[in-house]
RNA sequence: GGAGAGGUGGCAGAGUGGUCGAUUGCGGUAGACUCGAAAUCUAUUGUAGGGAAACCUACCGGGGGUUCGAAUCCCUCCCUCUCCGCCA
C-alpha cells in the first residue's frame, strides 16, 4: 500500500504516478474520503471524550464514597448519539482501505514510462547468442530423450502444467538449487525454509491478496494459500517486527516449489516449461533500510545475473518501464536467457524495489533517526527459477550425439560428469 | 483429538472493575562524570489516528458482549507451552 498521507498532501502525485502506470485510479474519491473520515473523526471523538469524562466523574464520585447513581443516570440517558456516525466512519474507512489496498505502487523516477513490455528498456547484456546447429532439437525432444522429464505422467496424476522430472533430470533440477542456494550463501545470504502454505495476513502482507486471489491455490477448509514464491512467507517472517537497524541489511535465500494457477494465461507458452502450474525457485528476499534500497537492488540484481553468467548463458537484463512493473514494485528489473532453439529470450529472474509497498501492509518496521520507527524496504529477486533455465541449458548445451555437457559450477552436483546420456 | 496453563509496551515482566497507557528492569535518547570509553548517576522515552496547537481518541492475541466505566468479568476464535492419545 502507498503512504496513505499522500493522499492528503499530494494527490496529483499520486494521480500521475498511476497514470504512468495506465491507471486512472479514482484519486478524486480518495480525497473525497479521506476528507469525509477525518470530519467524521473528530465528531466521534468529541462525542467518546465527553463520555469518558462523564464516566471519569462517576468513579471519582465513588471513590470519594458519594452517591453516583444520578451522574450515572445522566450518562445512560444520552445514549448513542454517536453511534450513526460511527458506523459512517467505519464505512468510510473501509472503502478507503478497500480502494489503496486494490492500487499498486508508484514507479520511481529512473523508471521509463512505457504501456506495456514493449518499452522495457535493455539495461545491459552478456554473451554472444549464437545461431543453434542445423540438428539442435527443442528442449522438448531434449529432455524426451534424456529422460529428463515426464509431461504425461504428470498431467496424469495433477495435471497440465505440473511436471515430473525422472532421472537425469531430477538430479539437474535438484544441482541447480543446490549450486544456487550455494552462491547465495557464501554471497552472505541466511538460507531458510519456509512453510509452503501461508495464511490470509501473510498473502496481504506481500501484496497478493485481496487483488489477485485468483492465482493463489486455496486450501478452503483452512483458510491456508499455496506459495506461489518464496517471497510471501519469508518476507512475512518479520511481519509486525522491529528490526534493529544494527542487523540490517537481512538477506535471505530459499528455494521452495512455487505454485500458480496462471488464470487468464491459457494458451500462453503452453509448451513444455516455459509456464506450469509447479515449479522449483530460488528466491532472495532482503531487508533494507531506506536510504540503501536503491543501492541493495542494484547488488541484488548483479547477484541473479551473475548465476546466469557462471552457467555461461547469454542473457540479458531489462529495466521494466512503468506500465510493465508488477503490482508492488517501485522498480523492477528482469533478467532473461536466450533459447537458441526457440529463439526466444526467457525470463528467469525478476528482481524488484517494493520500497514501503510490502512493509506498510505487513507492518515490518525498524528505527530512523531519533529511534522513530520508520518502514523499512523490502526487495526481492529470483535467484532463479529453474524451468526456464532447464529450457536454456538443453538447448545451449546438447550435443550432436545426443549427449547434454554440463556446465562446469554445476558438475560438483553431478558426480562431476562432464556430459549427461540416457 | 482430550486435559491443563498462558498470550500485556522494542524486550523481559507486574497488574483481577474506576486518574492504568499501564509498576519495575533491560534497551533507546539527552546530559553529568571521563582525554575518550566502560561503569555509575540524572532526566527522558509505547504505537497509531485526529488537531495549527492545547489536547483528544484508539490499542494489553483477534472479534463480540456485560457495565456509567474493562488489561481486569462473560462468550467466541486464533496462537504458544505442558501432559495424554494418534501418527510421519
Amino acid at each position: 500500500m502507498i503512504n496513505p498521507r499522500l493522499v492528503r498532501e499530494n494527490p496529483e502525485l499520486l494521480r500521475q504516478a498511476w497514470l504512468r502506470r495506465g491507471l486512472e485510479a479514482p484519486v478524486d474519491r480518495l480525497v473525497e474520503l479521506d476528507e469525509l473520515r477525518r470530519s467524521l473523526i473528530s465528531g466521534v471523538e468529541a462525542a467518546k471524550a465527553a463520555k469518558n469524562h462523564a464516566s471519569a466523574e462517576v468513579g471519582k464520585l465513588k471513590r470519594e464514597g458519594k452517591d453516583a447513581s444520578e451522574a450515572i443516570a445522566a450518562i445512560k440517558s444520552r445514549g448513542d448519539e454517536q453511534v450513526e456516525a460511527e458506523a459512517q466512519l467505519a464505512a468510510t474507512e473501509k472503502e478507503l482501505e478497500d480502494i489503496l489496498m486494490g492500487l499498486p505502487n508508484l514507479p520511481q523516477a529512473s523508471v521509463p514510462n512505457g504501456r506495456s513490455s514493449e518499452d522495457n528498456v535493455v539495461a545491459r547484456s552478456w554473451g554472444e547468442i549464437q545461431e543453434a546447429p542445423a540438428w539442435a532439437k527443442d528442449h522438448l525432444v531434449v529432455g524426451e530423450s534424456l529422460k529428463l522429464f515426464d509431461f504425461k505422467r504428470g498431467a496424469k496424476i495433477a495435471g497440465a502444467g505440473f511436471p515430473v522430472y525422472t532421472g537425469w533430470g531430477s538430479r539437474l533440477e535438484r544441482a541447480l538449487i543446490s549450486w544456487f542456494l550455494d552462491e547465495h550463501r557464501a554471497a552472505g545470504f541466511l538460507e531458510v525454509q519456509p512453510p509452503l502454505l501461508v495464511n490470509r495476513a501473510s498473502m496481504t502482507g506481500t501484496g497478493n491478496l485481496p487483488k489477485f486471489a485468483d492465482q493463489l491455490y486455496t486450501c478452503t477448509e483452512d483458510e491456508l494459500y499455496l506459495i506461489p514464491t518464496a517471497e510471501v512467507p519469508v518476507t512475512n517472517l518479520h511481519a509486525d517486527e522491529f528490526l534493529d537497524p544494527k542487523e540490517l541489511p537481512i538477506r535471505y535465500c530459499s528455494y521452495t516449489p512455487c505454485f500458480r494457477r496462471e488464470a487468464g494465461s491459457y494458451g500462453k507458452d503452453t509448451k513444455g516449461f516455459l509456464r506450469l502450474h509447479q515449479f522449483d525457485k530460488v528466491e532472495m528476499v532482503w531487508f533494507s533500510a531506506p536510504e540503501s534500497s536503491e543501492a541493495a537492488h542494484e547488488t541484488l540484481t548483479a547477484q541473479a545475473e551473475s548465476l546466469v553468467r557462471k552457467l555461461g548463458l547469454p542473457y540479458r537484463t531489462l529495466l521494466l518501464c512503468s506500465g510493465d512493473m508488477g503490482f508492488g514494485a517501485a522498480k523492477c528489473y528482469d533478467i532473461e536467457v536466450w533459447a537458441p532453439v526457440e529463439k526466444k529470450w526467457l525470463e528467469v529472474s525478476s528482481c524488484s524495489n517494493f520500497e514501503d509497498f510490502q512493509a506498510r501492509r505487513a507492518n515490518i518496521r525498524t528505527r530512523g533517526a531519533e529511534n522513530k520507527p520508520i518502514l523499512v524496504h523490502t526487495l526481492n529477486g529470483s535467484g532463479l527459477a529453474t524451468p526456464r533455465i532447464l529450457v536454456a541449458l538443453l538447448e545451449t548445451y546438447q550435443q550432436e550425439n545426443g549427449t547434454l555437457k554440463v556446465p562446469e559450477v554445476l558438475r560438483p552436483y553431478l558426480d562431476g560428469l562432464e556430459f549427461l546420456s540416457a
